[in-house]
DNA sequence: CACCAGGTAATTC
DNA sequence: GAATTACATGGT
């Protein structure tokens, strides 16, 4: 672990906030100014923007230059991803312009599986602090610049975790599912490694909704937002339903509106960009 | 004091 | 199988 600094001094589609306020992640917090920390990985990160320079900073155990190349998908190229939904329709084309500057985060699977299980009927500054309790708890600390940084435990950190524990601190009926997943996870009876390896995403997604509470929107969260990075998969939670009810479907009663009508959409207009669609409806209609 | 929050699982029809 | 309901907790 070693302290390091990199900078990007060229940035198309790269905005703080709506990297980190696009309801991807959890663990990332705005400074007084305006820059944000952030733990991943085992890292303790300071990402600031100046101009259309980007500043990385913090303790990292691996190269940062790579580290944050990946975990912030770099080599992705957002312009021409941008260019080519912007042609779907004006709506979309809208959404763009207002979260021009998200990125989708490769983020550690376990920690997206255990983050999005919390998220379940759950409002974000509450799963957020749930989170932080989690691995202040019992993930490990690092000290940086006079603070104290709390890793996301590991499987092996929470092997002896009861689930009264969860429950006092305040996971609430989601206390159950975390253990049971938890110890899915360390028997393998879902192994995360062989995840990897299949390149069909309706295998892996089968394979995610055996964990307990884990169902169709967490699995795809799961699968967009985690290093598994299978951009085609579109969530469908509240605020995408209304979105997409509003724009497309226009049926009275969003909540009456069928899944599968919204998957076929999405499919048929996004195509294997579905997911990154997902986010910028999702940001737009959210912040607006 | 109802109602809601990036749903899921159990139950019921 | 599709539809309904319980589930903790903290904030309006």
């Amino acid at each position: 672990m070693k302290e390091q600094k990199y900078v990007l001094n060229s940035c198309d589609s790269f905005e703080l906030s709506h990297i980190f306020d696009c309801g991807q992640c959890f663990r990332w917090n705005k400074q007084e100014d305006g820059s944000y920390t952030g733990i991943f990985k085992g890292n303790v990160l300071n990402v600031q923007k100046d101009g259309n320079k980007v500043e990385f900073k913090g303790i990292c155990d691996g190269n940062l230059q790579e580290v944050v190349t990946e975990y912030f998908d770099l080599n992705r190229d957002y312009e021409i991803i941008k260019k080519t939904l912007s042609k779907v329709d004006t709506n979309v084309s809208t959404s763009i312009k207002y979260g021009s500057g998200i990125r989708i985060l490769n983020q550690d699977l376990w920690e997206t599986i255990i983050s999005f299980i919390i998220s379940a009927n759950n409002n974000i500054p509450r799963i957020k602090g749930i989170i932080e309790r989690l691995s202040l708890n019992y993930g490990d600390a690092i000290e940086w610049n006079g603070s104290k940084y709390y890793t996301f435990p590991t499987p092996e950190q929470l092997i002896d975790v009861k689930v009264e524990d969860y429950r006092k601190l305040g996971l609430g009926f989601r206390d159950v599912r975390l253990y049971e997943t938890t110890h899915m996870i360390l028997d393998k009876k879902v192994d995360l490694q062989e995840l990897y390896k299949e390149p069909d995403t309706v295998k892996v997604r089968e394979k995610l909704l055996t964990l307990s509470g884990v169902g169709p929107k967490v699995a795809d969260c799961v699968l967009l937002f985690s290093d598994l990075k299978r951009l085609e998969v579109f969530p469908i939670d509240v605020w995408v339903r209304r979105v997409m009810n509003e724009l497309y479907i226009k049926n009275e009663d969003e909540t009456k509106v069928n899944k599968r009508q919204i998957e076929k959409i999405a499919q048929e207009k996004f195509g294997n960009l579905a997911g990154i669609a997902q986010q910028y409806l999702f940001y737009w209609k959210r912040e607006a």
